[in-house]
DNA sequence: ACCTGAACACCGTTCAAGT
DNA sequence: ACCTGAACACCGTTCAAGT
């Protein structure tokens, strides 16, 4: 007689999130993750080969949950607005899940699948195209996704503890930015 | 009889930063460490709290080294062409220890003794107030080394294997940035 | 077919005992 | 004063045995 599943890989995914936002990634262990879906530790590798890979499903999961939030914002005429509009919302989704936005960039970060992340970056594409023209627009749209990546990373590792307005300094950045792949004067 | 000094923290920490950039974060065990410098795990508790303050050791090392070498890098009476030659010096850098480079940004970032990090970016400051004026130096330099960070950090990541020209695509941040910060056309 | 306890190899860390 | 072996609590992972 088969025993019934008791969990499943989402289940297990999920947990796995909750786990590294609440207690950090070194707490993020298999016994913890077994815990919380009511399974034993051995059970876990019927549906993921082993720690490493649940992280990097919790990172690919995270990259989702980012282009979805980025799809989501809405588009005016103005490609400029546009930019501001995406690079807040980006900013957003990494204050509010800070120690999985860590894990997409942070050190031993997961190889992570090429297409997911353009899928995910998709709409800051289509800005960055629209205000650089097609030609520039991968150039533009790395140099944005860069400055906005490097941005949030030094913030949430506190490297912008000088004071300062971290705000003004962000909106600085989107202004000049707008500016520089427009071709505009700054 | 007291026992002579077998090692010292200035041998551990070297060690450990050894053993991070050939092995990755996970295999800079205190018993790699102790092995390394010839003596068991447990004495390395007489110069060093636990792990965590280790990596913390080998972390503020890496901003200290980096800040050096961004130093070095000569100057020219062009801000432009200084502001090119600091961001390629620091992405030598990081490409030459990109284990120790993601410790300052990556996951788990290790909350850095924020002088240090000052210290390191001075040079830049300095080029960014040329380049934009005293009153906007401070947003100036966090911008660039915003762009920075991310840039080599997604590369480090993999995040631009699409491919397309990584090189181009860093020269052409340089250029667009300097424009941005110094109120020219892009 | 899935789940489990037991077991193994490996950590980080503490501490009493050595010199 | 520093170093060590032994010990503890905790991991990740494997596997034979249960249902």
């Amino acid at each position: 007689m088969p025993t019934p599943e008791r969990t499943s890989l989402d289940e297990i995914v999920t947990a796995a999130r909750e786990i590294l936002e609440s207690d950090g990634l070194a707490r993020l262990t298999m016994q913890a993750v077994a815990e919380r879906v009511g399974v034993r530790a051995p059970s876990l590798y019927k549906r993921v080969r082993n720690r490493e890979a649940l992280i990097k499903l919790v990172a690919e999961a995270t990259a989702d949950a980012m282009g979805e939030q980025l799809r989501a914002v809405p588009r005016t005429a103005d490609p400029r607005t546009d930019l501001g509009n995406l690079a807040r919302a980006f900013r957003a989704f990494a204050h509010r899940r800070p120690a999985a936005y860590r894990l997409i960039l942070g050190p031993e970060a997961v190889p992570m699948d090429v297409a997911r992340l353009a899928e995910a970056s998709a709409p800051l594409l289509e800005v960055a195209a629209e205000l650089a023209g097609p030609e520039e627009a991968l150039n533009a749209a790395r140099l944005f996704t860069a400055w906005g990546n490097g941005f949030i990373g030094m913030e949430l590792a506190g490297a912008f503890n000088l004071g300062g307005d971290i705000e003004a300094a962000f909106e600085y950045g989107i202004r000049h930015l707008a500016d520089a792949l427009s071709g505009h004067r700054a």
